[in-house]
DNA sequence: AGGGTTGATTAGACCGGTCGTCTAGTTTCT
DNA sequence: AGAAACTAGACGACCGGTCTAATCAACCCT
C-alpha cells in the first residue's frame, strides 16, 4: 500500500520528467504523461493537487537527484578540487551532447516557468543557488589544496555556473556543442591563472 | 490598403509580443492576444497562416529592433567601443531590473521553443549569432582604438553573451538583479585587463 | 476466521478553452 | 460597378485540468 503509493507517484514524475524535458511544461499534458506511465488519469489527482503542484513536485525530484550527483562527484577525495571541477563541467557538456533531449530542466523550464508559477520558480531559485553554493565551496577547497587560484569563490562560482546556463541555451538553439566547448574553454582558462 | 494591412499585422505582433513575453508561448493562445489587440480571430488567418508561423514572424520583429536598436547604439562615435558595449551591458541590466515583464525574448522564450518548433528556433539561433557578431565587432574595434585589450573576439563576444543569457535567467529566478550585477562587475573586469 | 468497514485507488464524465476552418459580410481601390 | 483585400465571428474537433462516484484492498472486531 505505501510502497505501491509511492512508486506510482515516483513513476508518474520520472515519466513526466522526460517527456517535459522534450516538450516543455504548458505544452505537454496530463494525459501524455499518464498514458507513457500507464497511470489512469484518474488517480494523479490522488497524488498531486494540480499540475502546477506537480510540477514543482517534479523539479524537487530533479534537484534532489542532481544534488545527490554533485556531491558524491565533489567527495571525490582521490582527484583535486580543480580536476573534480572538471569533470563536472565535462560531464554537463557530454550529457547536453549526447542526448538531444535537454537535460538540463533549469534551462529548458526557466524562462517558461519563472511567471508562471510561483512554487516552481522557488524550487528553481532554491536548486540553482545549492548548485552554485557547491561549486563555490569546492572552488575554496581547490584555492586550500592549491589547485585553483586566489578568486572571490562566490562572485566565481554564480559567473561560471551563470556563463554555462547561457552556453547550454545557446547549444539548444544551434543544436551543437560549440556553444559549451566554448564555455569550458573559458572556464579552464579561467581557474588556471 | 498596404498600410492598413501592415498596421494591423503590426500591431497583433507588437500585442502578442508584450503578451508571450510575460507568458510564454504554449500558455498563451490566439484569443488573448486577439482579444488584447481588439483584432478579431478571423483576421488572424490572413495575416499569418499558423501560431507557429506567426510566432516565428514575432521573433523576427523582435531581432530586427533589437538589431535596430544595438546598431544605433554600437554606432555611436562620440564614445570609445568600451564605453559603447558597457552602455550595452548596463542598458540590459536596467531594462530588466524596470518591469517583472521579461524583456528578453532569448531567455524568455529560448528553452521553450527550441525543440518545439524549427522555424522559431532557427530565428533564434540566427537572431543571437547576429547579437554576438556584433559584439565580437565592436570588440575588435575597441581592440582598435586602445579602449578593449587585445582578446580572442569571436570568443570573448560568445562568452561575454552567453554568461549575460545566463545571468538573465536566474535573474528571472530570483526575481532580482544581483545576477546581472555580477555579471556586470565580471564583464567590467574582463574588459579592462 | 470471515464479513463489514475504511481508506486508497481508479474510471471516466464534465466544462471550458484550444487552434484552426469556413462562409458571409464589409470595406477599399480601380 | 466590380474585384480584391480584409473582417467578422460561429463552428468543429479536440484536449486541458478537475471532480465525483464507483471499485478495490487491507484491516479490525466480534
Amino acid at each position: 500500500m505505501k510502497t505501491r503509493h509511492d512508486n506510482t507517484r515516483q513513476h508518474v514524475l520520472e515519466t513526466g520528467q522526460r517527456i517535459i524535458a522534450g516538450k516543455g511544461f504548458a505544452s505537454v499534458g496530463l494525459n501524455e504523461i499518464l498514458t507513457a506511465a500507464g497511470v489512469p488519469k484518474g488517480s494523479f489527482y490522488h497524488y498531486f493537487e494540480s499540475k502546477e503542484q506537480y510540477g514543482q513536485a517534479l523539479l524537487e525530484d530533479y534537484f534532489a537527484r542532481y544534488l545527490a550527483d554533485l556531491d558524491a562527484l565533489f567527495a571525490a577525495e582521490a582527484l583535486s578540487a580543480q580536476e573534480r571541477l572538471a569533470c563536472y563541467w565535462q560531464r554537463w557538456l557530454d550529457k547536453q551532447a549526447a542526448c538531444a533531449e535537454q537535460q538540463c530542466l533549469v534551462v529548458k523550464l526557466g524562462g517558461e516557468v519563472a511567471d508562471l508559477s510561483d512554487p516552481m520558480r522557488e524550487t528553481l531559485r532554491d536548486g540553482t543557488g545549492q548548485i552554485v553554493s557547491r561549486i563555490a565551496r569546492l572552488l575554496e577547497t581547490g584555492m586550500a589544496d592549491g589547485s585553483i587560484p586566489p578568486l572571490d569563490a562566490a562572485a566565481t562560482a554564480q559567473t561560471l555556473y551563470q556563463l554555462w546556463l547561457g552556453a547550454s541555451l545557446l547549444a539548444k538553439l544551434q543544436r551543437q556543442a560549440q556553444p559549451l566547448e566554448n564555455a569550458l574553454q573559458f572556464t579552464r582558462q579561467l581557474l588556471s591563472r
